[in-house]
DNA sequence: AGAAACTTTGCACACTGGGCATTAATTCCC
DNA sequence: GGGAATTAATGCCCAGTGTGCAAAGTTTCT
């Protein structure tokens, strides 16, 4: 796995977080409007124009936490065994990427939070998941040979599910657990997709 | 149903309209990136800066269809009889909503060519139908008395299920009408939500 | 080491979005 | 009907955005 990135990979990646890093928390502190692309530039200490070679603005810089997850849960998913249905692998990745982040991992609470309370951050945050969805619908089609329909209205209900959890979670409801909460909202649509 | 809106209110709907319009032709013919606010401003015969007052961007102008759609199908949602559960309430507003624009609306055929194209959209389409979920759960919740939990991800799916199904429909598979996918996607969550 | 490949940066520029003050239109009420 | 009050449209201004381009700086390859 740690074979040779290459130097110039690896600033890139390091520059890559340090931007997100950046963003996120200047942003979670002085709010989305009050923080300029060159702030952010500046605490990253990269020019502004190299921020633009990075993200295309600043909202994409904030979510790219999310597209890390994606990418993790899109791994998890893949490695699970043949043996499993599509629905129960989703189910198991969802379950391990929870635990492998703590369970409120605390940049993800900054993100949703932001994401609720801007639209251009919910805009951007639901248009990663729609990437997302794609190619688990992609991956589905392939394991179960499932019809493609059916493979994208299964990624499509798993995802809002998850997204769904996070947010009654959130915002509603701490009695239980975000784990629990999440297998409960997916567990309403096992009769659907097979437990 | 016409009642007397006021002068005022009915020249400001016909100037949203007419903006919308502009946009959403103006770009469809030049691409987003090549009109500019102005040129919308323009054509709708109104200042750039009053473009701002209806609008709070191109994104948001030419998404204004949609806002629309939305509207409608909460209305038909709402008007079914409070003898179907929600799930069958939802779905035969889903029918309603595509017998009522002809089975290829034209302008809505536009909206989600141009939104599968250009990222901006395509986030604003989805942060729409974020909105849309929230209301929907709601009077689901109220409805049924159902847990908000489960109102919410039976929302989720539901709207994902027609997203999907005109997204495969569009640029997949025509050859049964858009009605018939649509009908088929949400057939699929039928075993989760109750036929 | 030196050439090739790639990255960062500064600069310029058209466009954006919104605050503020002014002008124009509609509504309200006598 | 007419003048005051409300609300919308506009122009001006300005900080901020996103991108093309070319020069300068790094890393990679041999």
């Amino acid at each position: 796995m740690t074979s040779t990135p290459g130097l110039r990979e690896r600033k890139k990646a390091e520059t890559r977080q340090a931007v997100y890093k950046a963003a996120l928390h200047l942003i979670a502190e002085h709010g989305f409007d009050n923080v300029t692309v060159e702030a952010i530039a500046d605490v990253a200490n990269i020019s502004r124009r190299t921020f633009f070679n990075y993200f295309t603005d600043k909202a994409d810089a904030v979510m790219y936490g999310e597209e890390e997850r994606h990418r993790r849960l899109l791994e998890k998913f893949r490695a699970r065994p043949a043996s499993e249905s599509g629905w129960q692998a989703l189910r198991h990745a969802a379950e391990e990427l929870m635990e492998e982040y703590g369970e409120p991992d605390r940049e993800w609470v900054l993100r949703v939070r932001l994401a609720r309370r801007h639209p251009s951050l919910l805009a951007r945050q639901l248009a990663g998941t729609g990437a997302l969805e794609r190619e688990l619908a992609q991956d589905l089609a392939a394991r179960d040979g499932e019809e493609v329909l059916r493979a994208r209205v299964l990624a499509g209900a798993f995802l809002a599910a998850i997204r769904i959890a996070s947010a009654v979670w959130l915002e509603e409801d701490q009695s239980r657990g975000l784990t629990e909460t999440t297998m409960a909202a997916l567990a309403e649509l096992d009769p659907a997709f097979g437990g």
